[in-house]
DNA sequence: TCGGGTCGGTTCGTAATCGAACATACTGGT
DNA sequence: ACCAGTATGTTCGATTACGAACCGACCCGA
């Protein structure tokens, strides 16, 4: 089945052209729970554009641990990186909450990159959004503690997930966190405590997004923007590459 | 002055044909110590190709603090998000090691960038070295100590100013790492004390690379890989988007 | 030669986090 | 009802790093 038209979340597929979606041949797809869409040395065969749900990217160490160094959600193309020459995966990518998507082989992706209009555009602005997170989050985690990350991340991932509520075991925000559980069980525990969300074996609650926000580091809304807004042409802070010429 | 011809030291302008060196309208320029590149807000209009010297990247916290989230070197292009659609910068960047480089306008870069050849697919391909780069950092921020990583940082200095000596005070070492002098100085002191480097008021020699490497986390190699192979077509592992038209 | 600025060594009380362990509670399957 | 698996709460000693401070060494210009 291939789609033609269709209403799409997805921040990238809602922007480009009818003529785009469907020189893409997009394919419709679920992202069950767990789900390795990527993984490091496999080749890259497709890209994936997220609709509903949040995937991570993990730095794996040689000691086995792994911390989360960007999140994809609706608003991402995962595999971006095989538009920007590389072939096969560096990062381990991960469904965090099942949803679903399209995806488009790489060739066709790649095609479509090189006729140089909006997709290219969009493409270039969303590798530009995942570096400016990856940057943030390397200060963050240099200079932020424990509980200002997990507030942030809280948030960013009800913010990819569309939803206060979605499943998420501590064990697993230890990881991201590149923590360990007894901490994050602290500090979530004050979370809750202050009324701020509420959790159930892997069920989480945010109660207060405001307040919330206050406990989380300013790399929340940085990180945040830069996720929301590549879209965007308005302010005139940001120029596509087409556009010039 | 516009070069035509030269033997570059830039990874990026040794490998691009003769004709883009051409385009380009090069003009030589030098990285004084200090010298702020590029400062968050402040239109880019130029792209620096580093032949010599060094240069971080640095993120800017509420609280005045920064850290490093990005390293430039001989194999950088300064500013090459400006053609990935982003108009003003994001991050600082300031000369830590003065050298020298070569310039070239924007709208140059963007005119030679959309012809499709050898200089996008390099820029793409350095651009992805950025974010893995980034993404690495952000992972080791989280998981290594002071030591592994100071070890890392000194190793990736040298490897970008060709050079195992360098002027750095450990107060500069310390907002790199995003930690803090007595920590820094401790960890240097032990690496002085091992043979493994000798320092004086700033002036860092790096006596054995082999078993500093070995006081690094695995994140210098890494880096170093991505960052010192960007250019090459050997392997497989990566490929040009316009090798595939 | 004097004094300011830079750089590094060091101390010390405190805070954050680790990491390993043990305990509890809920869930779903049989 | 029982049990295995999962999720969480909690403790505690050890480690790492912070942050503020003080000192001494050195360099350079007046």
């Amino acid at each position: 089945m291939v789609l033609h038209t269709a209403t799409f979340k997805n921040s990238l597929l809602r922007t480009v052209s009818a003529k785009t979606i469907d020189r893409l041949q997009l394919q419709r797809v679920t992202f069950d729970l767990l789900h390795e869409i990527e993984f490091p040395g496999r080749p890259i065969e497709h890209l994936f554009f997220v609709e509903e749900g949040m995937a991570s990217m993990t730095a794996t160490f040689e000691d086995g641990s792994q911390v989360e160094v960007g999140m994809f959600g609706f608003e991402s193309v995962i595999g971006v990186s095989a538009l920007m020459g590389t072939k096969r995966s560096l990062n381990r990518v991960y469904t965090q909450i099942a949803g679903y998507g399209y995806s488009c082989r790489v060739e066709a992706a790649r095609r479509e990159f090189q006729l140089g209009g909006m997709f290219q555009t969009l493409a270039l602005r969303y590798v530009q959004a995942q570096l400016d997170q990856a940057s943030q989050s390397a200060g963050c985690n240099a200079k932020h503690n424990v509980e200002q990350r997990l507030a942030r991340w809280l948030l960013l991932c009800a913010d990819r997930a569309r939803s206060e509520t979605y499943h998420l075991s501590q064990d697993f925000l230890a990881d991201m966190l590149g923590s360990t559980r007894p901490t994050v069980s602290l500090a979530a525990g004050l979370f809750r405590e202050e009324g701020l969300i509420e959790y159930s074996r892997g069920e989480v609650q945010i109660l207060d997004l405001v307040r919330l926000e206050k406990r989380a580091c300013e790399c929340y809304r940085i990180i945040k923007d830069h996720l929301d807004n590549y879209t965007e042409f308005d302010s005139g802070i940001t120029s596509s590459t087409s556009q010039t010429l």
